[in-house]
DNA sequence: TGGTATGTTCCAAA
DNA sequence: TTTTGGAACATACC
């Protein structure tokens, strides 16, 4: 479950059982997840206080006390944070690294596919300097997307999706807010009008919020938040009538990923 | 069996 | 130079 509203919701989730806590403990079972290195990530991280956990983009962030490391947490598409307390031992499944904590807790990363990453680094700044603007916060301004969007003439599903641009979208919630936003996901981004950037920014955030309020959407039956699922417009509803006008949704393949868009509602440019 | 999957990165081709 | 397509990463599920 990992684009921003999930990773907000699980970053607020476990603050409170986090912030505070002393790591005593990492032990990696899958050695290609650590960056630099497994050894790197311990020697960062044991033996260090959490004194903050926040997101950026979708990134899971501990900053560890000191003021000079960080443990950055991304689960990809298939990573899970789970409380050992909460599972029992049977029942764990992929079950990738466990971080000991000074109050007898124990945190568990799981991961089905392996593409999940854990982090150390001293230098947060150059470590994320690849990622976008926060769309949620209040540097993602109107024009500051303007520029954004028409210094180039990207496809917009492609260009929402990349997170050195706007950072924290992913699939679901750029087909969310394409349709929301009345737009085509091959719409080029140097054709948009000033009302257009306008409504797709504000959009991208309404989207955003209202699934955080949800806390986000989820594909996983045991995982207990996830209440957006019965709010999405079109992802996963292809062929089902549009909920504004009935037209059935139409499941498209652009930028690799699976794409879903009312032509009714999401007209091509020009195009009814 | 084959196709698909909430993500990212790298390379080749256009 | 910019943009797009394809493959790769590794596994589960239908």
């Amino acid at each position: 479950m990992p684009e921003l509203p999930e990773v907000e919701t699980i970053v607020r989730h476990h603050r409170p059982r986090l912030e505070g806590r002393r790591i005593t403990r990492y032990v990696s079972r899958w050695a290609k997840q650590a960056e630099p290195s497994v050894a790197a990530v311990r020697r960062g991280i044991v033996g260090k206080q959490i004194t903050r956990l926040r997101r950026r983009a979708k990134f899971i962030v501990a900053d560890l006390d000191g003021g000079c490391g960080h443990l950055l947490i991304h689960l990809r598409m298939s990573g899970r944070l789970e409380w050992a307390a909460d599972t029992p031992s049977g029942g764990r499944r992929h079950v990738r690294a466990t971080f000991d904590l000074d109050d007898g807790s124990q945190l568990l990363f799981c991961d089905a596919r392996k593409f999940g990453k854990i982090i150390y680094t001293t230098d947060f700044e150059t470590t994320t300097a690849h990622l976008g603007v926060e769309p949620l916060e209040r540097t993602f301004t109107v024009a500051a997307f303007e520029r954004l969007l028409r210094g180039r003439a990207r496809q917009l599903k492609p260009l929402l999706l990349d997170q050195s641009i706007v950072a924290g979208l992913g699939n679901i919630y750029v087909d969310e807010t394409l349709f929301q936003a009345g737009l085509h996901p091959v719409t080029r981004s140097d054709e948009l009008s000033s009302v257009q950037i306008r409504r797709l920014r504000r959009e991208i955030r309404a989207v955003l919020r209202t699934a955080i309020r949800h806390e986000g959407t989820s594909f996983d039956a045991v995982y207990p938040s996830g209440g957006m699922e019965r709010h999405l417009k079109v992802y996963g509803r292809a062929g089902l009538p549009c909920r504004r006008c009935q037209t059935p949704i139409e499941a498209l393949r652009i930028a690799q990923r699976g794409t879903h868009v009312c032509p009714k509602c999401q007209p091509l440019n020009g195009k009814p």
